[in-house]
Parts: structure tokens; C-alpha cells; sequence
DNA sequence: CAGATCTCAGAATGACTGATATTC
DNA sequence: CGAATATCAGTCATTCTGAGATCT
């Protein structure tokens, strides 16, 4: 992006940098699969936390309500998940990761595995969990 | 954004948070001086590479072409830039920072740093250098 | 009534594409 | 002629806002 000296030298620009390569391998490996980052995200926290209402997983995902909307809408078009009302609070739908969402979900997790491993190819096993822990320090 | 295992836990994800968190800060910090990202990276090219053309902007800055026109417009309407024929080619201009511009850069700079400052607060001075490190190696 | 939920329509942003006129 | 430049118009994906209808 940027080979200049007051910008390149900088930590927050190296971080952008580094971010914007691994994400840049994510959505096109992703893009292989057919799908984008919040089906991802959806697919996980349906599995982690099982049924949830919309709005719950909006809240574990950071995935704005509103996009949380049309995710679910391709989700439940591709049979990875089901939407049904809930009995008890009719506010609500009851979203469920479906069988096949399930078999879906393991692949796009191997394929993150590999971009993972595509990105922190240059380091080494230290420096990998060096970059976790000092990462994992400034969330 | 997330506290998903499958996901919060990956290396990627890490990076994604923290650069989210470094350059929301670092976006508030310039809009709160009127400016964006562009404006500052223009600027210091300007700064750095002395008068030179847009293309030539574009290619060291890694903004887009288009961009940078829309970028320079600003920056000359805020006298910080000017943008001049240049006699030799007249398919150029010629874009040079103003003494007002220098000032503004440094101004910015010092914003930057400060951003800079805050993000890596919870960082050890061996901590920040190793981060540097190893984010260096991964571009 | 206040508050939560789902949905839709649209806006703001950053990054990029295509086309055009001009000049080398 | 092919190539580079500056410009404009418009697209695209991501994220977010506002408002609505429904329900607790």
C-alpha cells in the first residue's frame, strides 16, 4: 500500500497492513466457498450456543441485527439453518444450525485453519504465540 | 465484536480486533480534526517524495487514482496543498505541500502518535517491540 | 405503557472500475 | 499509433441508522 516512511513505520499502519492481507486471503477463500464472513460468524455461534433468537445472535456476533436479517435469509435458503417461531415469546424466531449447516460449518473452519497457517507461514512457533499473547493483550 | 471460541480464539481474529480498535481510535482522532485517513496520507507523501505528480501520489500512497483527485481537492480548497500545471508535460499537474500544510502534518503527527500511544498502553517496551517485529515479518 | 424483537429501506464509508479528453 | 495522465460517474461490499409492525 504505502512504502513511506512516516506512514509505513508505524505500528497501528503495520497492523493494518498485516490485517488487511489476512482478511484479504479470508474473503477470497471464503468467496471460494460461496459465502462471506457473517455466514461464518452465524454458522459458529449457532453451533456454540445452539438455538438462539436473532437478536441473541446479534449481540454474540457483533453482526448488526439488521444484517443478521439477510445472513439468516441465505442461510436458511442454503439448508444450513432453520428459522421457527417461538412458541413461548412470538417475538422471536428460534434459529437452529441444521445438520447440513452442521457439515458446512467443519469445512469453512478448515478453510480458516488454512488461511491461519497461509498468514503466520513467515513465523515461527514462537513468534506465533508471542503475536497471540501480545494480541490477546491489547483486545 | 465477538466472544465466540471458534472464533475469537484464531490468530486472524485477534488481528482484526485490534487493528478495528487502532483505527477506530485513530479515525475519531482525525475526524476530531476535521481530516481522514487519505487527507494524512497524502499529505506525507507530498512531505516526504517533495512536488509531485497525482499519479505518482497514487502509486507511492497506494490510495486510488480517483481518490486522490477528490482527496487534492480538499487539500488545495484548505490551502494545504497547491496544484499546478506542469510546464514541461502538460498532462500533469504538479502537487506541492504548503508551508500551511507542513504545519498541518505535523500537527497530524502528533495526533497519530498519540493514537499511537494509547493503543499500545498495554504493552511492555519488549512487548511493543516484538510486535513490531513480528507484524513487520508478515508484511 | 415501556421495552424487546424482527424486518425493511436507505445512508455512510472506503475501495475500486470504466470511460473520456488530453497530452506525450 | 500506444501509453500515461487527470477527471468524472458510478459500482460494490460492509457497516450502521431509522422507522415500522408485532408482541411481552
Amino acid at each position: 500500500m504505502t512504502s513511506l516512511q512516516r506512514v509505513a513505520n508505524r505500528p497501528t499502519w503495520l497492523l493494518s497492513r498485516a490485517n488487511a492481507r489476512a482478511q484479504a486471503l479470508l474473503a477470497d477463500a471464503f468467496a471460494a466457498e460461496g459465502v462471506r464472513g457473517y455466514h461464518f460468524r452465524l454458522l459458529a455461534a449457532l453451533d456454540e450456543l445452539g438455538p438462539a433468537s436473532q437478536a441473541e445472535l446479534a449481540r454474540s456476533t457483533g453482526v448488526d441485527r439488521s444484517d443478521v436479517v439477510a445472513t439468516l435469509d441465505d442461510l436458511v435458503g442454503w439448508r444450513l439453518a432453520r428459522r421457527d417461531p417461538d412458541p413461548v415469546d412470538r417475538r422471536r424466531n428460534i434459529v437452529t444450525i441444521t445438520a447440513r449447516g452442521t457439515t458446512r460449518l467443519a469445512g469453512l473452519d478448515a478453510v480458516l485453519d488454512e488461511v491461519q497457517a497461509a498468514v503466520l507461514g513467515p513465523l515461527t512457533a514462537g513468534e506465533r504465540a508471542a503475536l497471540v499473547r501480545i494480541l490477546a493483550k491489547l483486545g
